[in-house]
DNA sequence: CGCCTTTGACCCGCGC
DNA sequence: GCGCGGGTCAAAGGCG
């Protein structure tokens, strides 16, 4: 278990679920289910626990290759070892019992018999073998008549499994579904767009040229396809395979060839790389500043891409460059740990908050485009509220990982859900089950208006006070068997408690997703028993507890999972990814302005 | 000495 | 146009 889930996915998660099969990832899952499931059938004797869910995975996963893309057959190597097995005994357990048990000298029954495992003979005394053949016979009746009874029962959870199972393809297909309409119509809709404005845009590119210099110019062009690339967990496999495509960027490779091209970056500290190639003297304004936090990616993907896809890309890029992740802890700790490495460049009052908000900047990579905000909540001190944006340009530590996932994933979420409301699509109620699995406790909101589109992870026991003063959200769906209570979450937890608690961001008025039922609540992660709202009737009870504990229990399987989630849902981007600091922040109280 | 934090100044967008 | 608030810069100082 404890290697379970996570081992390969941590490892890599993100190319476990490739971005681009946006049946993979989920149908992956459901297979593994599937596979289980057949395993019991075949062994049941061997697993008895029809929940063993999470265990049986770990226990196929340690023999198998970390391989990635094929770990969602994590029941291959057990289903390989029952067939061995099952090609020396042939058959089903029950007989081989029966067979041994008939064909064995009767010197050697009682050992066999004791094998078993059901004591059926070894009760009888010697003095009483002259009649043991009568007593065995009918204890042999007797066990297989639990057999078959026990074949019974297996046979209907198998039923309830498929069931399921089905229940989640159904709902994949939904979600895959209102993706794909989401990602054509919004494509349309670009296109459109851009027909109509393409005239005056030529016109306004060519004044602006010369206003500009022609390197942005590059920049935006290239960026604007890698921006939308990285929205999903795609950006997460690039920092991850190819070992930091923006690390490269930065250090001359060939790639990079823009950023390279910029004097200004010379012998600049990261951070002022992005500011100076957009600062000619002067500020050019903040806006900009996104576009250059995008330049080490910039570069990577020039994709030839088609107007259609520019055009998505570059509306994406504007949302995605504001889009943030909120996360509300408890801590009393100035920070939470997230795995990175920050620089506080500065911090401040903020309005409504006697708390000076403090500003961080991600120093694990030069001009590492990824900056935080640590606040402590006005109306809770204990609570830590630390917004993620952007999304880093190197390959994170397994310590940063998680909580990168996460965050991402939540930003992917939150970019794919505030599109989706804007067509209406998209069922948030969907997405919100997606990334939060089964029995996962918590509160989702997501923020989706301007001016930031905002997801809160609230993983905090109670829900902000402040979120319920809040005026209701104009959209507002409740989770279905997701619980509100949550065990109060360290930092170093929060990855692992992704999409715990979601809540609404209240100044936004945007798409929301709240979870209104509550239900008492998995306290921890690895908290095996879950309680249900039962909402979702056909779900097995068990079932669902023991997946949810084997998925909370390994942060990096929550995270893999949300990112591949995220994937199939938001596709192709996820901006914001994040970590924790290493750097203290909140707690000053100088505060400025 | 280098890195980090502090903090006043500055810039920018937005609302009035 | 002005004020406000959010966000960032960068000099100065602290610390190991």
């Amino acid at each position: 278990m404890d290697k379970g889930w996570g081992l390969t996915l941590a490892s890599d998660p993100v190319s476990v679920f490739s971005s681009n099969n946006i049946n993979s990832p989920v149908g992956s899952f459901l297979k593994i289910k599937r596979d289980f499931i057949s395993d019991h059938n075949m062994d049941h004797s061997r697993n008895n626990n029809m929940f063993q869910f999470p265990g049986s995975l770990s226990a196929g996963q340690d023999e198998q290759p970390p391989s990635a893309a094929h770990e969602v057959d994590f029941f291959k190597e057990k289903i390989n070892k029952v067939g061995d097995d099952d090609s020396k005994t042939t058959s089903v357990i029950v007989k081989k019992e029966n067979s041994i048990a008939e064909l064995a000298p009767r010197s050697t029954r009682t050992a066999l018999d004791v094998n078993t495992g059901l004591h059926l003979l070894t009760a009888n005394s010697r003095s009483d073998q002259s009649t043991v053949d009568d007593g065995v016979s009918s204890d042999v009746d007797e066990k297989r008549s639990r057999n078959n009874e026990k074949l019974a029962q297996l046979q209907m959870e198998l039923q309830k499994m498929n069931t399921e199972n089905q229940r989640l393809k159904d709902m994949l297909g939904q979600v895959t579904t209102s993706y794909s309409a989401l990602q054509m119509h919004f494509a349309a809709l670009m296109q459109q767009h851009q027909q109509q404005n393409h005239g005056k845009e030529s016109n306004k590119e060519q004044e602006i040229v010369q206003g500009r210099s022609s390197e942005e110019k590059k920049h935006e062009d290239v960026v604007v396809p890698r921006q939308f690339m990285d929205l999903g967990p795609s950006a997460e496999i690039d920092e991850l395979s190819n070992s930091s495509s923006d690390e490269r960027t930065r250090s001359g490779t060939p790639q990079n060839h823009i950023e390279v091209a910029s004097p200004k970056n010379n012998g600049k500290l990261p951070y002022d790389q992005e500011n100076s190639s957009f600062r000619d003297g002067k500020r050019i304004g903040r806006e900009e500043s996104p576009e250059s936090e995008s330049q080490a990616w910039k570069v990577q993907k020039t994709d030839p891409a088609s107007p259609a896809n520019k055009a998505i890309e570059q509306s994406t890029e504007a949302t995605m460059r504001k889009a943030r992740v909120s996360v509300r802890a408890r801590s009393e700790a100035p920070m939470i740990t997230d795995g990175c490495q920050w620089r506080k460049y500065g911090q401040k009052m903020a309005k409504g908050n006697p708390c000076p908000r403090a500003y961080y900047r991600c120093t694990m990579a030069v001009g590492c485009p990824v900056r935080k905000q640590v606040q402590r909540c006005a109306e809770d001190r204990t609570i830590l509220i630390t917004t993620y944006e952007g999304n880093h340009n190197h390959p994170l530590p397994p310590a940063a990982m998680a909580m990168a996932s996460t965050t991402a994933a939540a930003a992917s979420m939150l970019l794919s859900g505030s599109m989706s409301s804007a067509d209406g699509i998209m069922n948030p109620n969907l997405l919100a089950r997606a990334i939060l699995p089964a029995g996962s406790s918590n509160m989702a909101t997501i923020s989706a208006s301007a001016p930031f589109p905002t997801v809160t992870l609230d993983l905090t026991h109670n829900p902000n006070p402040l979120q319920f003063q809040r005026p209701p959200p104009q959209f507002q769906v409740p989770f279905p068997g997701q619980p509100q209570n949550f065990s109060s979450v360290t930092a170093p937890q929060l990855p692992q408690v992704f999409g715990q608690a979601l809540y609404n961001q209240s100044k936004f008025s945007g798409l929301q997703l709240s979870q209104e039922t509550g239900t008492p609540q998995l306290g921890h992660q690895a908290q095996p028993h879950l309680v249900h709202s039962g909402q979702q009737p056909s779900l097995s009870q068990d079932t669902l507890t023991a997946a949810t504990a084997a998925i909370t229990a390994d942060p990096n399987f929550t995270a893999a999972l949300a990112a591949a989630i995220s994937s199939i849902i938001g596709g192709a981007n996820s901006n914001t990814t994040n970590n924790n600091n290493n750097t203290n922040a909140t707690n000053n109280t100088s505060h400025r302005n």
